[in-house]
DNA sequence: AGTCCTCACCGG
DNA sequence: AACTCCGGTGAGGACT
């Protein structure tokens, strides 16, 4: 054993080290970046260990944007109630502070052991994939972060002028705000502010109308001269609050915009950010979004993820006829089973995923079942282990939590019980409590489609991000099913196809020989709006 | 003055 | 047609 007094020098000096084996990368890589230093592939340690942990059903705790030692010392990290953090703290292996380190001999053992207990997951070879996976995603996120989305500030500012006309000096809302608000005031005959749902909702009832709540699609349904007024200034208020001139302020410097990815942010192995609502950022916002001079835009969505990934883990014969064609999965979904009624075949294969309750979802999926038997099977055996509290795994091994039994003590600031009959009820997260049976079916039957296809994405990035060492190309940008890459001009042709053959080569790493295809949208633009 | 909760929007 | 899955974010207001 050596000691390295620096750490860039140290990996700098070791090109033929095939994978570097460290705590945690979002400590380590951004250093090595900033000294202009990459590195091939990495194992996260960290990582790992909350992959294994959940894989062997000691994880009853979520990872999210504000687990320790990802966030530590962000706001999200403050807003989590004191006993929620503490739940958190109790299941983790390492110290929180990244300035505690962990003795060298410590991790060596921690590594080996994490070795052996892959050996002992079900599907050892799938659970080595989603490690090595998600630590190339944690390469791939600390090098977007760098990178950075490409952001004209001043096309930003145009926007908003043109949205939400002029600023007043004495702050306050801008001038096409004050106008919506006159005019919602003016249609109740009363004062009323807008951005209150309690003095909505009493206006309204004034008026002789009751409503549930201020939702737009609920409002929406209600014949009043207030309604028009409302809605545009619910719209636009958004945009003033989350994607205005102080967000502009505080989240793009010299032209870009630099989210912090935190991959396997959420339970199901989707990613998250943290800071700036990277993965919310409205459609018209997106105008300012603009490549380089001279470079471009490479925008790919992934077509109907989440069917083609249900094809290929239930292995049912007629899906994955279905799905083994890059054209529209919903089309030819209709032609077999919906007489040709694309909307009606789409609608049943979500609620199937989704576990929809009521609607017209419900009548379809007896045709589905009937025509593809095994991947309703698949998704309902899903809910059923849920139900019964028993825990499911996505494709590789990313294991839902561990239903929290209500009644202890230290769960203060969990949700409470939702009430019987499966309402929603705002506020309650059903993979954190098991308050209510069908809720955790609904969770657990989505959570095998969601995250299977978040083990796709990974490998995805994973085989992009080396097909794009050689070139100028840089990732900047990803949100479940979409990439974005920002090259020059003369790249944007490989970059395509480069995106193309990761999809598939993904499909095949993933799930093994399977005939379903996993084809992109794509568009190679100069302005993000522009893609859709 | 700081903490916590509710509401409602945005995205996939 | 209805509000089912996964999230982040900010504002206002009640509370300590």
């Amino acid at each position: 054993m050596r000691r390295e007094p620096d750490l860039v020098a140290a990996v700098r000096a070791r090109p033929e080290v095939a994978r570097w084996v460290w705590r945690s990368t979002a400590e380590v890589y951004p250093r090595l970046l900033a000294a202009g230093v990459r590195v091939e592939r990495c194992y996260d340690v960290e990582d790992a260990e909350q992959l294994l942990l959940g894989h062997e059903g000691r994880l009853g705790e979520p990872r999210g944007a504000a687990a320790p030692g990802r966030a530590c010392g962000t706001p999200r990290y403050r807003r989590i109630p004191a006993a929620r953090r503490r739940a958190r703290l109790a299941g983790l292996l390492f110290e929180p502070r990244p300035s505690v380190s962990v003795p060298f001999d410590g991790l060596l053992a921690v590594y080996a052991e994490q070795l052996r207990r892959h050996d002992r997951a079900g599907h050892p070879g799938r659970m080595r994939l989603l490690t090595a996976a998600e630590s190339a995603g944690m390469l791939v996120a600390a090098e977007m972060h760098r990178a950075g989305l490409p952001w004209r500030a001043d096309v930003h500012r145009d926007l908003l002028n043109e949205l939400l006309g002029e600023r007043y000096a004495g702050g306050g809302e801008p001038r096409r705000l004050a106008e919506l608000a006159d005019e919602v005031s003016a249609a109740f005959g009363r004062r009323v502010r807008p951005d209150l749902p309690a003095d909505v909702v009493k206006a309204f009832a004034q008026a002789g109308i009751r409503v549930r709540s201020t939702r737009r699609w609920e409002l929406e349904e209600i014949d009043h001269p207030a309604v028009k007024p409302l809605v545009a200034y619910k719209k636009l208020y958004r945009i003033w609050t989350a994607h205005g001139w102080s967000w502009l302020a505080d989240w793009v410097r010299d032209g870009r915009f630099r989210p912090e990815y935190l991959p396997g942010g959420t339970v199901s192995g989707r990613w998250t950010t943290s800071g700036g609502g990277a993965l919310q950022i409205p459609k018209v916002i997106r105008r300012a979004v603009v490549a380089d001079e001279g470079w471009r835009l490479v925008v790919a969505d992934a077509d109907q993820m989440e069917p083609r990934v249900l094809a290929a883990i239930s292995r049912d014969p007629g899906l994955m006829e279905v799905a083994g064609h890059p054209d529209d999965l919903y089309t030819r979904l209709s032609d077999r089973a919906f007489s040709g009624d694309r909307e009606h075949a789409k609608l049943a294969l979500l609620g199937a995923i989704y576990g929809q309750t009521s609607g017209d979802g419900l009548k379809n999926l007896a045709a589905l079942r009937r025509r593809f038997p095994r991947a309703v099977a698949y998704v309902d055996e899903a809910a059923k282990a849920g139900e019964e509290g028993r825990l499911v795994r996505t494709w590789l091994g990313r294991t839902s939590p561990q239903a929290v039994d209500a009644g202890e003590d230290d769960e203060a600031g969990l949700p409470q019980e939702a009430p019987e009959g499966g309402e929603f009820t705002p506020g309650y997260t059903p993979g954190y409590a098991s308050g209510n049976a069908r809720a955790r079916g609904r969770f657990t039957r989505n959570f095998v489609v969601q995250g299977s296809a978040a083990d796709w994405a990974l490998l995805m990035l994973a085989a992009l991000r080396r097909s794009l060492a050689g070139m100028r190309a840089e990732l900047v940008f990803f949100q479940h099913d979409e990439v974005i890459v920002h090259c020059p001009e003369g790249e944007a042709e490989a970059v395509t196809a480069a995106i193309r053959a990761a999809g598939d080569e993904a499909g095949r790493i993933a799930f093994g020989p399977t005939p379903v295809r996993f084809p992109f949208t794509t568009a190679t633009v100069e302005r993000y709006a522009d893609a859709k």
